[in-house]
RNA sequence: GCCGAAGUGGCGGAACUGGAAGACGCGCUGGACUCAAAAUCCAGUGGGGCUUUGCCCCGUGCGGGUUCGACUCCCGCCUUCGGCACCA
């Protein structure tokens, strides 16, 4: 008997699949019936180096669901590309010393081939790299589109500057004031950079997540976070003797009356002039030139002591003409809300530790219902039941109340109005660096800003010398390509020099997929229409809100550009868990990583396929065993002996029939079901196991052999979608041909049901005694055969039985 | 601090809707095969106790509660992980 050798028969099927076009899915012509179809999408891979264990995961978890869908009967599209432009690639080749575009492709050719070996089902006519010029053309094409839309635009605004990367940042890729590349602290800096108006989508990004058919919660709640809608009131302040109006964004517009003093961020564009010619304009700024050099780290800790300065300005509260003090405060944000607070010290922690510092008066305006105001106590904590005190003709109402009726005698004077406020920032999208999609934009001396016509596009990535960061873009040392001309008036112009942010290629690769070779138009938009949107995506949870919360705002965009038929891209998401390897999360700084190829090697693909998956459940953290590896790699063999064992015998004769075919049955509805319904893709190996384990003891008995045929051709069945090849070499030497597309097998409902079970019988709740009987019998019926058990009747020793709970087909409780 | 998820044998984990806790795998122990080893096959394996064919007690982070019955539901804690965090 041949022994499993899984590299000779993982080689000898992907040769096979790969002459078959197995799992080519060409578009659909308007002649083709209409069939079911599904899109199966995986996060595509940066190729900054090779794949690592956790892409294993993620790409055999989609191929288990693309190989059940396509034998359900669906047309599966299931491509492949790779997020080719970027820090990450760059980044790898500036260690290396070697051009950008050389080690991405080497990369790619590496990880093509690891993709290969581990015999994923992907359509690979449709692959793409985002850094070729046929992708980055319409990526290009799309930020024009934008452009025109108003959506995409560049202003001057203090940004989040890496030091190390020399470069930007999106607000998403500063993590505890740190980059989220390489983990620098970031700078603040003003400069004049381009950005998208996702703002300008904030609450449909918010709304549309109820239209959403399957996403983690916990994407859910990031997002909801990350967009931070909050619904308060505009409030307005007056500045008497400069006739100057700054309005607040408030969420307690209840406390308006609690107002003691006011701060102005050190950003805002007020406190020049209201400090120019006071006795404090020396003072306020310096500190606002210091609050510039504060690291942003710094600057955003809310453990550190407040600092500020006054003024000596005073503005006027429109609820009650009192004058407030007017200071600037770094603790006040610019970029949120009007970058100036109204300071209520006895209802806010943050105004209440400043009233503290500068020893400024604190007035208690809201009080529990039962009116108690602590003297001594300064600051209330928000609670539920609280009434106003002190607040005019507002006090003794309840804090919601008064609410509504103080922004509606603002409105009445026109001195305020409901108002809501967004955490979420406008999308920073250029990047000071070199390997990226160039903004296909010119500047004239004549014209000003002017795009690059669409018939010039792409504007293609100039070759130069250096492309080490250095603050400014490295396009810009390329001198010929800056210099051009004006496509208005002729005259000189030169090329903008940033390139624009991975994330920006990685928002619309799911639609070119479905159409790549494309070079009239990104994508057409009917076979767009047709695929999206994406019925099952799986990839990292690290995307929860950068690449997930883009997509689906370019989603949105496109929709009503009249691009895209619809608004959500991706209707169902998966998150995979991590793993982690001694330890630790399995990273390359940590030296604690699994190489997928070694593993290969030495166990076959397969093994390490089901290993992966057998771990534990798919979406939670994993601790990487050497040992559950060879486990798996045992049961191949074991599967693999079967099924020669069985084929050798050959055809059987009879019915297959008996409890090892209920088995088999029993284990297809398990399968399927977790697999299908629960997402749950561990289980269904356990499953699969045990009926092997089952048929094992069966095939000692020659009666059985049919039930052991159809039991050990079920388990080939079953397991394919996790371990094709392997089962695709048994199913053919069992006698038949192209598992991968065939009918996925059906459980007999009539077998599922039960002739007899196994009664539990408790007394008192504790286990006593069981015993198989009969199905279907009435409850009395059950009563007595339970109270016949010996041990139950010892346990009951003639007590009276005063209660009986029957479940029935599984237990009698008798309570005494 | 706020929000979310999770705590089950020596280990990874099962137990779906409140009904036999520990499926399956790893590890370990014993046996078969072998000159021997590897591989393979079979059996056992939560803890404690006893009058050991078997029976009893304890047991799902901790403390309460609901229920005939709780890993599962409720209340209060503890711990771990993840996210957010001067967002007015």
């Amino acid at each position: 008997m041949d022994r499993y050798d899984p590299q000779a028969i993982e080689a000898r099927w992907q040769a096979e699949w790969e002459r078959e076009g197995a799992f080519v899915v060409p578009n659909p012509s308007p002649e083709d019936a209409p069939r079911e179809h599904t899109y199966v999408l995986e996060m595509l891979p940066y190729p900054s180096g090779e794949l690592h264990m956790g892409h294993v995961l993620n790409y055999t978890l989609g191929d288990v669901v693309a190989h059940i869908r396509r034998r359900r009967g669906f047309t599966v599209l299931r491509p492949i590309g790779y997020d080719a432009f970027g820090l990450p690639a760059e980044n790898a080749a500036i260690r290396e010393g070697k051009h950008p575009r050389d080690v991405t492709n080497r990369n790619i050719a590496a990880i093509r081939e690891q993709m290969k070996r581990l015999g994923w089902s992907i359509d690979w006519s449709r692959e793409l790299s985002t850094a070729e010029p046929d992708y980055y053309h319409w990526t290009q094409w799309l930020f024009l589109k934008f452009f025109e839309a108003g959506l995409a635009y560049r202003k001057g605004a203090i940004v989040n500057w890496c030091p190390n990367d020399q470069t930007v940042l999106a607000n998403e890729q500063v993590i505890d004031g740190h980059c989220e590349r390489c983990g620098w602290e970031v700078e603040a800096r003003t400069l004049e950079q381009w950005f998208f108006r996702i703002t300008a989508y904030a609450d449909r990004l918010l709304d549309d997540m109820e239209t959403l058919e399957s996403w983690p919660e916990r994407v859910l709640t990031m997002q909801r976070n990350w967009i931070g809608r909050s619904e308060g009131a505009e409030v307005i302040f007056r500045i008497e003797e400069l006739d100057i109006d700054i309005p607040v964004f408030t969420t307690r517009p209840d406390t308006l009356f609690g107002a003691t003093f006011f701060v102005l961020s050190p950003e805002h564009p007020l406190v020049e002039q209201l400090a120019k010619g006071t006795p404090h304009e020396e003072e306020v700024m310096d500190y606002v030139r210091h609050a510039a050099g504060r690291p942003v780290a710094e600057r955003a800790d809310p453990e550190n002591e407040k600092s500020g300065v006054s003024t000596g300005r005073f503005i006027t509260n429109p609820v009650n003409d009192n004058r407030l003090p007017i200071w600037v405060s770094d603790y006040v944000l610019m970029e949120y809300g009007t970058g100036a607070i109204m300071a209520v010290p006895a209802h806010d922690e943050r105004d209440y530790a400043f009233a503290e510092r500068f020893e400024l008066p604190i007035k208690t305006v809201i009080a529990p219902a039962d009116g108690e105001v602590s003297e001594d106590e300064a600051f209330v904590p928000h609670s539920d039941d609280e009434v106003l005190v002190d607040s005019a003709q507002f006090s003794s109402m309840t804090s919601p109340d008064a609410k509504k009726a103080i922004v509606e005698w603002l409105e009445s004077r026109e001195r305020g109005r409901p108002a809501v406020s967004f955490r979420l920032r406008d999308w920073l999208l250029s990047r000071q660096r070199y390997w990226g999609c160039p903004i296909p934009i010119l500047y004239c001396d004549e014209c000003g800003l002017v795009p690059v016509p669409e018939d010039d596009l792409p504007v293609l990535l100039p070759e130069v010398e250096e492309y080490v960061p250095k603050g400014r873009s490295p396009l810009a040392a390329a001198e010929d390509w800056v210099a051009t001309t004006c496509p208005k008036c002729g005259g000189p112009a030169r090329r903008e020099t940033d390139t624009m942010d991975t994330f920006v290629d990685s928002s619309w690769y799911f639609l070119r997929y479905c159409d790549p070779q494309n070079d009239e138009a990104p994508f057409d938009p009917g076979m767009v229409d047709y695929w999206l949107p994406v019925n099952q995506y799986i990839g990292g949870i690290e995307h929860a809100i950068l690449h997930l919360l883009y997509a689906r705002f370019f989603t949105k965009v496109m929709y009503d550009l009249g691009i895209v038929g619809f608004q959500e891209p991706f209707a169902r998401l998966f998150n995979q868990g991590m793993l982690h390897y001694r330890g630790a999360k399995m990273s390359k700084s940590k030296g604690n990583v699994v190489a997928p190829d070694e593993m290969v090697e030495r166990y076959g693909a397969e093994a390490v396929r089901l290993y992966v998956l057998y771990m534990g459940p798919a979406e939670d953290d994993k601790e990487w065993q050497d040992a559950g590896i060879e486990g798996m790699f045992r049961f191949l063999g074991r599967l693999w002996r079967l099924g020669l064992e069985v084929a050798e015998a050959g055809p059987t004769e009879g019915e297959p029939g008996g409890p090892l075919v209920r088995r088999a049955h029993e284990t297809i509805a398990k399968v399927s079901d977790d697999i299908e319904r629960r997402f749950q893709f561990n289980t269904p190996i356990a499953a699969v196991i045990e009926l092997v384990n089952d048929t094992y003891v069966a095939k000692e008995d020659p009666e059985q052999a049919a039930a052991v045929r159809f039991a050990t051709e079920t388990a080939v069945s079953l397991i394919q979608p996790y371990v094709p090849h392997i089962a695709e070499e048994l199913w053919q030497r069992l006698g038949h041909e192209r598992l991968w597309s065939t009918a996925w097998p059906e459980a007999d409902p009539a077998l599922l049901e039960r002739e007899t079970f196994e009664l539990v019988v408790q007394v008192n709740g504790r286990v006593r005694g069981r015993v198989e009987v009969p199905a279907g019998l009435e409850d009395d019926e059950l009563v007595a055969r339970a109270k016949e058990l010996p041990r139950v009747a010892a346990h009951l020793d003639g007590k009276e039985v005063k209660n009986a709970i029957v479940v029935p087909g599984r237990l009698v409780n008798l309570v005494v």
